[in-house]
DNA sequence: CAAAACACATAACAACTGTTGTGATAACCT
DNA sequence: AGGTTATCACAACAGTTGTTATGTGTTTTG
């Protein structure tokens, strides 16, 4: 097993027990624990508890981009954006804990400048891609040429993350269904009128 | 000072600690030192830091709950709904302070049942105000009659949701007039048609 | 096959945590 | 005025934290 693929299995570990325990319980020792080793294999795979929590938090952004960019194939133009902004919805535990352990991070980030920027740089990364394929799906014609991709972008995100933040502090949450067709409802607006009467 | 508004400055403290330094950094002798006192004050007025997180807590929905119904005077409907909503949107000092301490504790109450509970019942609170006053809105005939309050105030909190998480995650954020902006635009969707003309 | 690098376990460290108890001073009540 | 309570300061506690050093097998390499 190679050094990045343990050091992805310590960042498992970590997020086990986040999930579990909170952010504030995921010692290393307690991360540890969750592997069944001691805290030597975590000192020896990470240079400090800094480090190890920026990766960990790395692979929200990596876990999230690998969603987004699930081969969606032969589906129309609506379904694939559906596709893309579908990775931020809690629709299914993997995506339900990558929520989980985001939102632990960013509270996490409150008063601390540097961790709030990765956050931010994380969320540009994530937003230039829905760009581009909001660009490349203009292009192709197969969604409304009158429209600032940007802008739309921006839309969609704030929809997303507070659906997904709905379903934390709601009880009374939108059914998966129903939060996709919330999406899908505004994705169907910024299509090309051809392409929306195809759909 | 009655001993309540000695506990209010306790969690205001405990607040700026949190602000500047995160929520983990927030210990008895920290907060006591924001004071200027020792952490004698703090355990003479909460039985343990947990009934001080959870009465911080409180205090975050309770300066939402006061920032909402904060005396909006002769103005139409449009903008009494949209004083209400941007309670929740970072406006000035305030609300972000509000906003990022509320961040701090959700992130916090991953993996903790007990404290995510009380914020879903928060946020519950919250929705209720929103939903009685369009509903009285309904009853004065100043919205339309044909929508559910209910679900008009689900999609309402989700947009000032997700407004919110992007004013913090977002490099490029919008303006504070951009994202009132977006409330109005939704809550002029609901009016009635009468009052939609004379606004 | 020897030497070096790796992959851990273990233990010890100083710092920090929440909690508790004691005591001193001030306010309050009868 | 005298007793009681409220309001803190202070110190000590046991537990937990991240970090570091050391030791010990196990691979890998030359």
């Amino acid at each position: 097993m190679s050094q990045h693929d343990r050091r992805l299995e310590v960042s498992e570990a970590a997020w086990q027990v986040i999930l579990r325990e909170g952010l504030d319980h995921a010692s290393m020792r307690a991360i540890a624990q969750e592997m069944g080793c001691t805290t030597g294999v975590v000192t020896h795979y990470f240079r400090n508890k800094e480090e190890l929590i920026l990766f960990a938090l790395h692979q929200v952004t990596a876990r999230l981009h690998a969603m987004m960019q699930a081969t969606t194939e032969n589906i129309s133009a609506t379904e694939q954006l559906v596709a893309m902004l579908s990775a931020f919805l809690p629709l299914d535990q993997e995506r339900q804990a990558i929520l989980k352990v985001w939102v632990a991070f960013l509270g996490y980030a409150v008063g601390r400048d540097s961790l709030m920027t990765e956050h931010q740089e994380s969320a540009a990364q994530l937003r230039e891609l829905i760009i581009q394929h909001l660009q490349a799906l203009q292009s192709a014609h197969l969604i409304r040429t009158d429209i600032d991709p940007e802008v739309e972008a921006n839309v969609l995100l704030t929809l997303v993350n507070g659906l997904s933040l709905d379903s934390l502090i709601q009880n009374t949450r939108l059914s998966s269904d129903q939060q996709v067709d919330v999406i899908r409802r505004y994705v169907e607006d910024i299509l090309s009128p051809d392409q929306k009467r195809s759909v």
